[in-house]
DNA sequence: TGAATTGATGTAACCGATTACATTTTTTTT
DNA sequence: AAAAAAAATGTAATCGGTTACATCAATTCA
């Protein structure tokens, strides 16, 4: 007798002279059951330490309960937190989280929706390589009317739902400060990519401009990868600028202390010369000096939202269909970088 | 004609004239098939767009070929680096990955286990919560042979191989370094659980003391839980000793920065007064200042090599079952933050 | 009391692959 | 050319659930 053997319904049919098929309605709390009966299948299926087989219930009814998500690195205690969130939300639901990182690299990301797709995730939540050049990865979802919702860093595009922040009003905010704060010559470090996420705080930060009569300069928007090393090149050019500006908006929390760091070094006072602004509220802000002002913005919550949407969408929702964009809150944390007494 | 519906060896079989049998191999690359036919059928499931039912298959084969991995957070540097590697050998390897994170908590890990039981992989990877009390939830693994690894954050037992690095060698390592300093009255921050990890590098500061006749101190050992939080409240305490060390070993980065910085705030000077030591050359390090000396250890490579050791297992390898620990090499990563001249 | 209704359970096809064993076709040997 | 061996393909059972439809028993109704 092979003792390792998994107990299955059938095991527990043919204890309690049933069918295979009552024990199934049973197991799945079939109103069309007896309760007395629902009641032992359910307490023998307990002793004998039965477990669905999710593999013949998927081969059968053709639905994984698993979702898909692509993202660009694990690393940010922002992503850490939207992963939480949809954990969160899905698990309440009965569905399984793969997730895959592209590592910002466009073919990784391509890899990464196919194995999505071979894997027959129910739907897909997907947050952008830097490096991604197009969509036509995700075509094969569309025809397959599987669902997908972009969240963080999206593209505008018609097909699928995207869950963002408020890039440009973020971005607006920003600077706005900066202006407030009396700066008059903003650069902004920003993305090299065509990402919106990137595009919309740009347009944000030239309406700012624009609104208080200060004119846009392009030579004063620097575009990197926003990596560390990238904070330090963009504070070298900074540096070896004739006119040197007076206050920095950066995308991204990271590049924004390691273009403090260099600046610092090279006797700048932040933020008496250069007031400095970044973006994602990263741990990093508050170990820097000074301390960071940063646009903090609700990880958990797009994360819940994401998931709850694709989710509900899954379950016959047809909202998802109507939806284009749904955009979050953030705030503007303001710290000792920008502010001038 | 439902022109959404699924490829399925059926249709590449009728379309060919084949048997599903033939069909089924011929995909496999099974050496049996005839070349020629192997061809016909691989063109033809390319052309129509078969992807193989992992579900119909998983369930004849009673294999999953999905790796689960539960881990603390997703939000370390580490962390993700780990996970990287491990994705890359278990792709490579044809594999899955399932992550769930436990978030420091012993119940979401009981949980998560509980899930990955329930999703049948064929094999683990475990990163303890530091709440995590007992492996009772991992006897489940046990029972039904499913191979199950720990990595970094492990705890002494006889029954799963571990995959660590040398903690204790790393803590007499980062004290020694502090001795060398001249540092006489050494503080070591560290976990307030019985994780492995924390007392093997306990027991490495305690070795490196001893070494140099310098008595231990159990009041120098201050215990939390490691969070950035607990950092300043650590060096809260430290300010109020009667006695000031001249040298602090703390078992994560995060914290000491955050030490430091409440140090730095009270006028303490670093490293003249108090000379400090991290853990895990996170990106933090280099942004506080000084610089933070550190230890670092190969991430990409640990995940590399949990998933390589429980896959070669999956795949008939008995050299795991013999395996207690495998030790990873570590460096000390000398920067300002104890350099004293 | 017999017919109609409701409740509970059973029968059997199906999902899409894998594979032991059987059969047919081709090639080699005598 | 017949027999033997090797190569290629086919047949059919199997994995463990779900569910439309059938059946049977218990209850209600006329």
């Amino acid at each position: 007798m092979d003792r390792d053997r998994e107990v299955t319904i059938y095991d527990i049919a043919e204890n309690l002279d049933l069918s295979i098929a009552t024990v199934s309605r049973a197991l799945k709390n079939d109103p069309v059951v007896n309760k007395k009966t629902k009641k032992k299948v359910t307490d023998l299926a307990e002793k004998l330490g039965y477990r669905t087989n999710h593999f013949a219930k998927n081969l059968r009814t053709q639905r994984t309960n698993t979702i898909g998500v692509i993202i660009p690195r694990h690393n940010s205690n922002f992503m850490s937190t939207v992963i939480a969130g949809m954990e969160n939300v899905a698990n309440k639901a009965g569905y399984n989280l793969i997730i895959s990182q592209s590592a910002e690299s466009f073919e990784k990301e391509i890899e990464s929706a196919r194995t999505m797709f071979n894997n027959r995730v129910d739907g897909l939540l997907v947050s952008l390589a830097y490096e991604t050049k197009n969509l036509k990865h995700f075509d094969q979802f569309l025809s397959k009317k599987i669902p997908l919702i972009f969240f963080d860093r999206t593209e505008d595009q018609q097909s699928f739902a995207n869950i963002v922040l408020d890039n440009e009003k973020a971005g607006y905010d920003a600077t706005t400060h900066l202006i407030k704060q009396g700066c008059k010559r903003i650069v902004h470090i920003t993305a090299n990519t065509t990402r919106d996420t990137y595009t919309d705080r740009l347009k944000g930060y030239q309406n700012a401009l624009k609104e208080h009569d200060i004119p846009y300069d392009e030579h004063l928007v620097l575009r990197g990868n926003l990596s560390m090393e990238y904070g330090k090149l963009a504070a070298d050019r900074i540096l070896n600028m004739s006119k040197k500006p007076d206050g920095i908006f950066v995308a991204n929390d990271l590049c924004a202390v390691n273009c403090m760091l260099q600046l610092k070094q090279n006797g700048i006072r932040i933020p008496e010369d250069i007031a400095v602004v970044g973006f994602n509220n990263d741990p990093v802000s508050i170990v820097i000096e000074p301390n960071l002002t940063t646009i903090n913005y609700p990880g958990y919550e797009m994360g819940e939202l994401a998931a709850g949407h694709l989710i509900s969408h899954l379950n016959g929702s047809q909202l998802l269909l109507k939806t284009k964009t749904i955009l979050l809150h953030h705030e503007l944390l303001i710290r000792k970088s920008s502010l001038r007494e």
